[in-house]
DNA sequence: GCAGAAAACGAACGTTCGTGCTATTTTGCT
DNA sequence: AGCAAAATAGCACGAACGTTCGTTTTCTGC
């Protein structure tokens, strides 16, 4: 890997990091360039626009989530074990140390839902994607009997995408140190509605 | 009412549909000023600082999120007309034409959410107070026995917080059409398990 | 209808934004 | 060690940002 392969991951690791808090319109090339100690220029030509830098960080941070997030629970086994994996590692990864300000995605969503463009649409299908392997989550818990028949995979998406976006809210601005433990419950409520009768 | 007061009023309503779109922040006060047809200087003169014109923004929606939202539904019976109306209310809230980028309380809560300051904190109070209402809705339907001791009312709130964002989210980023009615189907499940038991 | 007050304007300020150029330095290869 | 290529720096640009100022227009009360 060259030196400029190299300080580019650096450049959207950190820029990872400012967009969680400040956006992805908030990662300025001035204060990235000054928190890597970068002229403006020697950072700008890495990317060729500020585009291709917010794209380049949707496709980092999907990257890491991925790696983070997906697949290692994707090992844990059918159902409930591998639907709580996701879930608490979901929390985990928008409490982890590169996301200071929280998950990047929920940031983005809401700063981009009505701003048309390339970057948008590459988000929204990131997030159809996340919200598609929980549902397939479930299921494959349904096809293996964990969960009864009339369990709605896509409502229980968006289920499970609430519960977290409420965590979120309620932590990040609320700052309500019950927020984990009412998230955990009504995950667990979520699960239990689903759960086959034995 | 004085001309000053009128114009400031018709200020604030367009500012109010702005910043739904674009954030308190993206509140320019150039754009604002084309859009009101008015000078820069002329429409800056009505507040005297940034700040000041977010924090009058917030105001002004949150005294329609009363007018709109919560008095009409607290004039309903308790009990589950009283949720419900709360809750269809403020769906038709977020999707109101002087809201065309959605609530905008939703998008100020992720933009400010590690933005310290007055603006903040005043977002915090107005949420708090939004919470505490469905809280206490639930609380008194507990009392007046249409739903269980064992309901815990915060939780409630998170809970119903969290169908509305998950709804927000789909709906405005992934334009899913069957957002809404995932959304009542999951505060119908949450209001059935609150319901005691006959 | 006139005087005084209130409201709106136009121009300018210092910054910061993204984005081009053209040097200069640093790297990697032979 | 030397040389081409890659990486970074320096500088400038036009535009937009919030804010200030002094002037001009428009209201309002007598």
């Amino acid at each position: 890997m060259g030196k400029g392969t190299l300080t580019r991951q650096a450049i959207l690791e950190r820029a990872t990091g400012l967009a969680s808090k400040a956006g992805l319109e908030g990662v300025t090339i001035g204060a990235l360039a000054a928190e890597m100690e970068l002229s403006k220029s020697g950072l700008f030509a890495h990317f060729h626009s500020k585009e291709a830098l917010q794209l380049q960080v949707l496709e980092f941070a999907a990257a890491q989530f991925v790696e983070h997030v997906i697949r290692p629970a994707l090992a844990e086994p059918r159902g409930e074990p591998r639907l709580r994996a996701l879930f608490e590692r979901w929390l985990g990864w928008s409490q982890s140390s590169p996301l200071p300000g929280g998950c990047l995605f929920v940031q983005a969503s809401v700063e981009l839902d009505d701003r048309p463009g390339s970057v948008r649409e590459r988000l929204v299908g990131i997030q159809r994607q996340w919200l598609g392997v929980i549902a397939t989550s479930l299921q494959k818990g349904i096809e293996a009997g964990a969960f009864h028949d009339g369990a709605d995979p896509e409502q229980f998406a968006q289920d499970v995408y609430g519960v977290m976006l409420a965590y979120h809210h309620a932590s990040r601005l609320l700052h309500d140190p019950r927020a984990e433990t009412r998230a955990r419950r009504a995950f667990e409520t979520l699960l239990a509605a689903a759960r086959a009768a034995h």
